[in-house]
DNA sequence: CTGAAAGCGCTTACAG
DNA sequence: CTGAAAGCGCTTACAG
């Protein structure tokens, strides 16, 4: 069933019945209900890929979720507890916009390719890209071919290094700096005067915010940076499990609390410190980011900083909406505030 | 750029591009090699609906979880621990063998009506119905349409009650029957006999087998089927802790072991154990089904039923691959064994 | 208000 | 082996 089909049963035109669709004004109510109701009742539906040959919209976002250089472990983007939450909401906000969602993950430069060929083949309308870890060269490249786009957890500066044409493009990213001073602020209020961190991914944009943030307070506060109790955890659950048992192998002194960049390593490093007897908190304070869902569950609850993960996700998927229609342009760039919420894995230091 | 400009380009006609794009085999190796060199040069992409518009494939497939009538909390999907890993694993798959994925979520009968669509306006080649909770109708409905389908936890029974062309059709199962009737025998075999069941949802086909390989095992071995320790839980972690918090309220006597019909619920009946102060496993042995990542990270680890989510979610990505290339034909239908994982939430009945 | 026609960018018989 | 032409199913100036 074509469009010329529904126009002879309709007794009009093919460019009517266009009009109706789209919802042009110039079409009488007496026609535009005939047309209507002939669609109905044979329940049409124009071919998506005619239209957007004729140069209509496809109605259809990209989700993108950066990971590049590890192949290694092909699950671990949907069930990246930061990650998960976000397809999540992007997908429902989308469809209940009425937009369908391209998913496409990248682990290699091969699969940004595809990326890119979900623009240059008009598959989406535009795009959000949610990086993990990203090679900020092919992001420039997108953006400069005027790809309309909404980047995650990108480092405004690096994008706008660049002389580029910016119109098409938002970027969206958490407080982490501040989140991370609250976080600082709070253990050092409970006390904690050597305070250790398990890094994430230093060319992530949330990893360096973290990291920084981290020195920063410290150093405002004077406290030392005990080069020892800087923990390599790349944001990785293994890899902060191998850092902690290091450290505990290496038998230098232990810090009284642990801010760790992400909850996913909170997490391991305190199963790391259950099985070495030590105990969380009374032993070590240990505070996470992300608040994921497992943080509430594990024993005992964990303390962390909670990012509106909904709002961002919401936020991404209307933007990106607004800069296809054409209602948003210029560049523009969200920031949301983080949270802490305390639960049960920080004490006082005991005097 | 069009393959007009790259025919231009190369010396020769439109034709001969398109061949070459489409490795047909009547094209010299010197032209093709003229061509392909023109392409390569100019980061040429054939656009994506005209080569649809034109009969060809369009490269991606859709991914469906289907959840009716759950309109309230509108995150559960992709963190219902059940699908994540899906999504994941399919997503995954179908990217490494060149497929794009486009996702919809299906809380209403109108979602439904846009995975219908999806078809009609030839979005996708195919598709990956996962079915949490879903309508028999509206799915017989598709398949009657001819599109190219994977159901993921169907009744073959139920889909292939009605006359209707199925050689599109694939079905993926896990025993679940089988994996529950393990469960039941090892919790006998550690000398329990009365036994509860958290019950998923009935509308749901891993729900009823599930459900009946529970009836079935006790009738096997003549012990009772206690109608108070039948909890209702839908496969929601809030229902069934509330069902656990009515029959502790109850005063009525508890089971001494606990089946439930999935992990989610099992670790939100352990958690309102806790509560309560009714220790599992001394009190109480509780089994989940599922594995879920969380299964082993809560205390005490859970045991629980396996299912094989990922050679279930990769096969379902050939499947549908195969379907949709020509390669199957004729209605097929795949069941993957479970696996009893053994860990700390279920021990002997104390004399 | 509305239709005929051109165009979107490909593929594929068809003819040579 | 290869090109001209028709066709896929829409949309949108254009003319009336």
């Amino acid at each position: 069933m074509r469009s010329e089909d529904i126009a002879k049963l309709a007794g009009v035109s093919r460019s009517t019945v266009s009009r109706v669709i789209n919802n042009y004004p110039n079409v009488p109510e007496a026609t535009r209900a005939k047309v209507l109701e002939v669609i109905e009742r044979h329940h049409y539906e124009p071919n998506s890929f005619a239209r957007a040959l004729a140069g209509k919209r496809t109605d259809t976002i990209g989700l993108f979720a950066i990971s590049m250089n590890e192949k290694e472990n092909a699950r671990r983007i949907y069930q990246n507890s930061y990650f998960a939450p976000i397809v999540d909401l992007v997908v429902d906000t989308a469809n209940a916009r009425g937009f369908y969602v391209l998913i496409h993950t990248v682990y290699s430069r091969n699969d940004f390719q595809k990326v890119k060929q979900a623009f240059q083949q008009k598959r989406i309308d535009g795009g959000i890209l949610v990086g993990t870890q990203k090679d900020i060269e092919l992001v420039r490249e997108m953006v400069g071919q005027g790809a309309p786009l909404v980047l995650i957890d990108y480092d405004i500066a690096e994008i706008t290094a660049e002389r580029l044409d910016k119109h098409h493009l938002a970027i969206i990213n958490s407080n982490d700096y501040e989140g991370t001073v609250e976080a600082m602020e709070y253990l050092i209020g409970l006390g904690h005067r050597h305070i250790g961190i398990i890094q994430g991914r230093m060319n992530t944009y949330s990893g360096r915010e973290r990291y920084m943030a981290y020195e920063d307070t410290l150093r405002k506060h004077d406290l030392p940076i005990v080069k020892s109790s800087i923990l390599q955890g790349d944001f990785l659950k293994e890899q902060a499990y191998a850092a902690v048992m290091d450290l505990l192998d290496s038998g230098v002194e232990l810090p009284t609390a642990l801010f760790s960049s992400n909850d996913d390593m909170a997490i391991s490093a305190m199963e790391a410190f259950a099985e070495r007897g030590i105990s969380v908190p009374d032993d070590l304070s240990i505070i996470g980011f992300d608040d994921v869902q497992l943080a509430s569950r594990v024993h005992p609850k964990l303390t962390s900083v909670s990012l509106p993960i909904e709002e961002m996700s919401k936020a991404a998927v209307d933007l990106i909406i607004r800069i296809c229609s054409g209602e948003q342009t210029g560049f523009s760039t969200l920031s949301f505030p983080t949270r802490l919420v305390t639960r049960d894995s920080c004490r006082p230091l005991a005097p």
